[in-house]
RNA sequence: GGAGGAGUCGCGUAGUCCGGCCGAGCGCGCACGAUUGGAAAUCGUGUAGGCCCCAAAAGGGUCUCGAGGGUUCAAAUCCCUCCUCCUCCGCCA
């Protein structure tokens, strides 16, 4: 959620940043502005008038005691309540569509992004080559049906298009990916949290999912009870409204948290015949970053989050580039995005294997997330920050398509042996 | 699933039967000050947040005693619904 003082002060400014994103919402704006106008004169009539229901209750007692006839007085509170009644109801329903359009509009963009699409993106470093191969190299699909490391007719039939199974070594290599992931980051000091797979609607709204973006979500109905609970589409939906109407003290901060959920996702309409096996499915595993930082801390925090990010990839010896994205491919609730991509030879070109967004305070306003600052002593909003470190769900096909040899065997990289018992090679095997 | 109990200002509690003197007492914690060579102890003072008015500060107002609604001139206190936690019983990983 964006500050109302900041749209008040220069709308311009705010129109130019949801241009910038390619978000028109012009109406949006002006309603929200109109409507805060309306707020505020409603609040104040209102209050005016409780000050003078406060006063007046107070001498009751007193006239009772002096025993002074009250009923006047009685009559006049009677009035004072019923307009007080009805000056309550319309602000409730100004404030509701109030909060519901403002919970609508994007973030804004940091001014040094690109405005622009996806085309404005901007690769800003690389690392390492890619591999040329000698031979035809096979696609993923086939190299882990080949190897026995993923089922994916069996996915399917237990639970519909877009779903896999691992089997045998193909789920110890995909625990080892999650293993290095998670230890790597506990050497940075993050603090590992396993959180609840199925959330409550007040996580998605803080996160930035609702109200605007509810269909990419699985949504659970439960037959005796009205409240709704979603399956994750990301740890940081939960790992955000951890703190959330909390007030944290400065000396706490940054707060350093990863989790290893399943994520869950309808991608709805979104597949591409490119996207052929592992690379966009309902459900995949993924280790999240979050970070909790004071709001001077937090550029600090993206290029550290972007760092790891960055390390995890390269370790597992892959070749990519660093894009800082145009603010138009940002997602609606950050302020910043960069992604990490490699080739995935199957592919067309570099695919996003790791996303670093920073919220700034988009999401703390939503969640009402503060920390205390000693200085003032004041609770003031901090900042949320998040990255993928990783995502199994491209890094594996990636992983075994790069490492394919002439005979079908993958080499596994270094930094996972330790994790398969030493194990540097998955042979082809019989399929069973 | 059945029966009962409870949610109050960082923590612990008082207040709820008998509505107004309770946005709320006390203890602990914390902050500042006094005392001290310094500290402990002691004493004193202070100690939530949101919103609105105000250029801002100062100040004023308003709302919040788990959440929402109701009764009343007036609700922490009475009524209703919901949430959460605890105890006991049953059932099951």
């Amino acid at each position: 959620m964006l500050d109302i003082k900041r749209i008040k002060e220069n709308p311009e400014k705010v129109k130019e940043g949801f241009l910038a994103k390619e978000i028109h919402c012009q109406e949006e704006l002006a309603r929200v502005l109109e409507l805060d106008a309306l707020r505020r004169d409603l609040i104040f009539e209102t209050e005016t008038q409780k000050a003078e229901q406060n006063k007046v209750s107070k001498e009751i007692p007193q006239m009772k005691k002096a025993g002074q006839d009250t009923t006047a007085i009685f009559e006049k509170m009677t009035q004072l309540k019923a307009a007080i009644a009805q000056n309550d109801e319309k602000l409730r329903e100004i404030e509701a569509e109030y909060r519901n359009l403002m919970l609508s509009l994007p973030n804004l963009p940091d001014e040094d992004l690109k405005p622009g699409g996806k085309e404005a993106n901007e690769a800003i470093r690389y690392h390492g080559e890619a591999r040329v191969f000698d031979f035809a190299p096979k696609h993923h699909v086939d190299l882990c049906t080949d190897l026995g490391l993923i089922d994916y007719s069996r996915g399917t039939k237990l639970a519909g298009s877009g779903f896999w199974v691992y089997r045998g070594l193909g789920s110890r290599l995909e625990w080892a990916l999650l293993n290095y992931f998670i230890d790597t980051h506990l050497g940075d000091g993050y603090e590992l949290v396993l959180l609840p797979h199925m959330l409550e609607y007040q996580c998605g709204e803080t996160a930035g999912q609702f109200p605007k973006f509810a269909d990419e979500v699985y949504k659970i109905a439960n037959p005796t009870d009205d409240r709704m609970h979603f399956m994750l589409p990301t740890a940081e939906t939960a790992l955000v409204s951890l703190h959330r109407d909390e007030i944290l003290t400065e000396a706490d901060l940054p707060r350093k948290y990863i989790s290893y959920t399943p994520c869950f996702r309808r991608e709805a309409g979104s597949y591409r015949s490119d996207e052929r096996g592992m690379v966009r499915g309902h459900q995949f595993n993924k280790v999240e970053m979050v970070q909790y930082t004071k709001p001077e801390d937090s550029d600090a925090a993206f290029h550290e989050l972007v760092g790891k990010a960055e390390a995890l990839v390269r370790d597992l010896g892959f070749h990519f580039r660093t894009v800082k994205l145009a603010a138009g491919d940002c997602s609606a609730s950050m302020a910043r995005t960069y992604d990490i991509e490699i080739l995935i030879p199957s592919m067309n070109g570099y695919k996003e294997v790791s996303s670093v967004s920073n919220a700034r305070d988009y999401q703390a306003r939503r969640g009402n997330i503060r920390f205390r600052r000693e200085e003032t002593g004041r609770p003031e909003l901090l900042h949320t920050l998040n990255g993928s470190g990783l995502a199994t769900s491209r890094i594996f096909p990636a992983m075994v398509e790069q490492n394919q040899r002439k005979d079908g065997s993958v080499v596994i990289p270094e930094v996972l042996r330790k994790y398969l018992g030493g194990l540097e090679i998955i042979e082809a095997q019989r399929p069973r």
